[in-house]
DNA sequence: ATGTCCGCACATTGCGGA
């Protein structure tokens, strides 16, 4: 079973983008994050005509999370984070699918730091840690992957001068990341690449594409049930260099059908 | 500080968000 996680930076605006990926490449399950649609602007409609099935979580402008599934429904079994009910954006998307609980989350981006963003991203993932804790014993497959926008080491960001100062890149932002780990949680590509992950976001700015000027910050957290089974993981790096592409490209883990014996 | 891209609104440019 492969599972790709694709920030798409607007499902409308790139939906020939994602047809012409999920046709080359066929995920069967795959989690979207930067919808930039409402759940009616959420193109139904063109993705079941691909084969899939879809849940989404829409919202106006901003934000948004999908989970697409070609073996079967995605059963949503949280359609937010927990731990701020005031919290309105649309960032977090869970389902079961197909004995796999897969968890889509779009992490706050932060910037600019200092202030109210950068304490929002904190927050949230604060609350994500909080949930996390919970789905990482959970005794079946748990995947949680997305956009977390944290470059987790030095390895991960071609070089990280001008990034100094970034939200990406904090040592908070890093501790973050590192405590979710430190859970039990296993990072696919870091696991598959361990000399040098490959990236998953090359910036609109400064020709980053055609300099390969990128970094990782789209992860695929794997509990231990679903790390026996990551057979292989990837990025589908030459998504980004399409026309009109989003600023991500597609990363995807394979996973065996059983338990290794 | 800059750069690019996109959609929206006090709309035919400016702005936020990334």
């Amino acid at each position: 079973m492969r599972i790709a996680t694709f920030n798409i930076n607007g499902v409308n605006t790139r939906l020939a983008n994602l047809l012409d990926w999920l046709k080359a490449e066929a995920p069967d399950i795959a989690c979207l994050q930067e919808l930039k649609a409402t759940a009616r602007q959420f193109p139904e409609v063109a993705i079941r005509e691909a084969g899939y099935d879809a849940v989404w979580e829409g919202e106006h402008r901003w934000n948004g999370v999908a989970i697409l599934s070609r073996v079967g429904a995605p059963v949503v079994t949280r359609r937010s984070l927990p731990g701020d009910p005031a919290d309105r954006q649309s960032r977090y998307l869970e389902a079961a699918v197909q004995g796999v609980l897969v968890g889509c989350l779009y992490l706050p981006n932060g910037n600019p730091r200092p202030g109210p963003k950068f304490d929002y991203k904190l927050a949230w993932m604060e609350r994500l840690i909080a949930h996390a804790a919970g789905l990482v014993t959970v005794d079946a497959p748990v995947v949680l992957c997305g956009d977390y926008n944290v470059v987790p080491t030095e390895a991960d960001i071609y070089d990280s001068r001008s990034w100094k100062a970034n939200a990406l890149l904090q040592p908070e932002s890093r501790a973050g990341f590192a405590r979710l780990l430190d859970q039990g949680w296993t990072d696919a590509l870091r696991e598959r690449f361990p000399e040098q992950p490959p990236w998953t976001f090359w910036q609109y700015l400064r020709e980053a594409w055609a300099r390969d000027a990128g970094l990782r910050i789209d992860h695929l957290l794997l509990n231990p049930r679903a790390a026996a089974r990551l057979k292989d993981a990837g990025v589908d790096a030459a998504v980004r260099g399409r026309e009109r592409a989003s600023d991500h490209a597609p990363a995807w883990i394979e996973l065996a059908d059983t338990d290794p014996a």
